[in-house]
DNA sequence: TCCCAAGTGGATACCCCTGTCCGGTTCTTC
DNA sequence: GAAGAACCGGACAGGGGTATCCACTTGGGA
């Protein structure tokens, strides 16, 4: 663990103390959000906690004080996920103008990516939280951007008319099974990435 | 559990024990049987033991006894289903000279229809028995009958020509994404079903 | 420098699951 | 119908995970 972000960003999970943590507190808690990071990334969204601890080099005792429940600590990791979503999409909305299908295209291809490099991806991007907090937020800015993106290519005749921007979802999972089944080779991934892809484009008249 | 099979059908699971059981151990093997079926339908390929005990209403040690590991249950339950896709693919198969597509199609729909029954039927198809027993035989005597469905529907033109019938496995990962994901609703399984059979058809010029 | 509230981590209780042991029961054979 | 092999299932050991407790340590204000 070199090079610990050491900048313990105050997140939903103790928004509520207003009191400053003492320096060794505010270290091991970035230290637990690195570990968490990393743990969740390489062993999905159920990682054990204790084992998040021991990266950390923490007691449990310790991430529990800090994050009560799983969810809080998911919720911290997946801000970052979902907030790269959406920060990506602007990019792909200036491409959107002169080439819909690209735009639209390789917006899908970097989310596949993320979810590739991310075991827990999928269940942060799916995984609805009612409560309205920063994640949530990002969420629907991301989506409000893919559905311009889905406007786009649909009145550019390049994406069929019966896509929904919510399909998204949809595309997601179906990925997420190729990757998570045994064997997930990034071959696979590419394959259904590919043949996706192609279903949503319009239907040739038969 | 009421009108068990009472017939217990000898597998291999203990092919090599030459003498009969004694009827009192038949009866609570066919009760392991029929509960590890409904158990793994139900509750997927890593369904608890003891839970298929209970619902055999048998101790564990005589569940043990009989199936000592979760592959032999598994084959034992994965056969019938295997021999299912291999027995309607003939069905399909006559039907393929006259409507290549629909056979194609009907098929494939037909296997998306056992998955969505049957929470662990992804795993008894994708999982790769290395040991030649009836299991893997039916497997690839389906996988043969499908590769028939394909080049016809090829040849036809109503397939695209880079599909490949390895590629089922592909299809049924990715269905199999979207019903194991937090709410497995029948929609989503209908909707992922028609993008995926239009992404096998042949791609549009463009 | 001293003090104590804040913070820590190892120990622990509990739960769920797997797989085995063994004293008691039941089938089958003679 | 008695003997004994086959069989049964509850009990139990063991492994891994979650979440909590508590005696000890440490940071930072007075």
């Amino acid at each position: 663990m070199d090079a610990v972000t050491e900048n313990a960003t105050q997140t939903a999970a103790d928004k509520d103390r207003s009191d400053p943590l003492r320096v060794d507190a505010a270290r091991n808690r970035a230290r637990v959000a690195a570990a968490a990071r990393e743990a969740f990334a390489e062993l999905g969204a159920d990682a054990p906690m204790v084992e998040i601890a021991r990266r950390a080099g923490v007691g449990a005792a310790t991430l529990y004080r800090r994050f009560p429940t799983r969810e809080d600590l998911l919720e911290l990791v997946f801000e970052d996920r979902i907030e790269e979503c959406a920060a990506t999409i602007d990019r792909f909305l200036a491409q959107a103008a002169t080439d819909p299908w690209g735009a639209f295209s390789g917006y899908l291809r970097q989310l596949f990516d993320l979810q590739r490099a991310d075991r827990a991806f999928t269940a942060a991007l799916l995984h609805s939280y009612p409560e309205t907090g920063r994640m949530e937020q990002e969420r629907q800015r991301a989506m409000a951007g893919f559905s311009q993106l889905v406007a786009r290519a649909k009145s550019a005749g390049v994406v069929r008319d019966d896509f929904a921007a919510e399909d998204v979802e949809l595309l997601l999972k179906a990925h997420e099974g190729v990757l998570t089944q045994p064997g997930p080779d990034t071959e696979a991934s590419s394959r259904i990435t590919d043949l996706l892809l192609d279903a949503c484009q319009p239907r040739p008249a038969r």
